[in-house]
DNA sequence: CATGGGATTGACT
DNA sequence: GTCAATCCCATGC
């Protein structure tokens, strides 16, 4: 989609990308899982300013921000909000829907339920690297598109983001509810006195 | 320049 | 359930 997309509040667009359509070359996947994060909280990168690292998240919106995780994985993000705020949705799990055997190969799995089912997976899958930092999102070579057809009611369940030590109790974390593609279960997010019955 | 810490994954107990 | 791999980056001396 065009930069207007997403120069927005990026709890917003976090939750409208659910349905999306991811597309790198022949592999494509809808989008079932994503997160936002921005630089007024800790868990973003871009809450300690502007630096090198943190360029294109203050950027204008509409671009990816692509980083190595953990030293092994890219991980992307869509930019979002106006250019000068540090903001951008994680994309973290993808329904496979087009070249879903270059997504084996590369992956070297079969099944289809773990090719794209978490952050680290599905750029794997679609071999977005880390020279895909600041591409264009609506021009390529990785793009978002719109929803299609059959994703345009998609029901969106809320939860706690994955993975981060700070700011862990915003509700940040958007997935299509009962996707079998997401990369953690959602979890009960009501904390009402009796609802941790395990 | 040295150090510490990850928006993860896959293998193993 | 636990844990190592691995490298980029922000910070501090």
């Amino acid at each position: 989609m065009k930069p207007s997309f997403y120069e927005r509040p990026v709890v917003e667009v976090a939750r409208e990308l659910i349905g999306c359509v991811v597309r790198h070359g022949e592999c494509a996947g809808v989008i079932v899982e994503s997160e936002a994060y921005h630089d007024s909280e800790p868990a973003c990168h871009a809450f300690v300013g502007l630096t090198e690292r943190t360029r294109t998240l203050f950027g204008p919106p509409g671009y990816a921000y692509v980083y190595r995780s953990y030293g092994v994985h890219a991980l992307l993000n869509a930019v979002c909000e106006p250019e000068g705020v540090g903001a951008a949705v994680l994309i973290r799990a993808l329904e496979p829907i087009d070249g879903v055997e270059l997504m084996r190969a590369r992956r070297g799995l079969e099944p289809i339920r773990d090719l794209c089912s978490g952050p680290g997976k599905l750029t794997q899958a679609l071999g977005i690297e880390l020279a895909d930092n600041g591409v264009d999102l609506d021009r390529g070579p990785v793009t978002i598109a719109e929803r299609l057809p059959q994703w345009r009611e998609v029901e969106v369940s809320v939860d706690r983001r994955i993975g981060i030590t700070k700011a862990v109790e915003l509700p940040w974390r958007f997935c299509a509810a009962g996707s079998r593609f997401l990369s953690r279960p959602v979890r009960a997010l009501t904390a009402t006195a009796d609802a941790g019955a395990t």
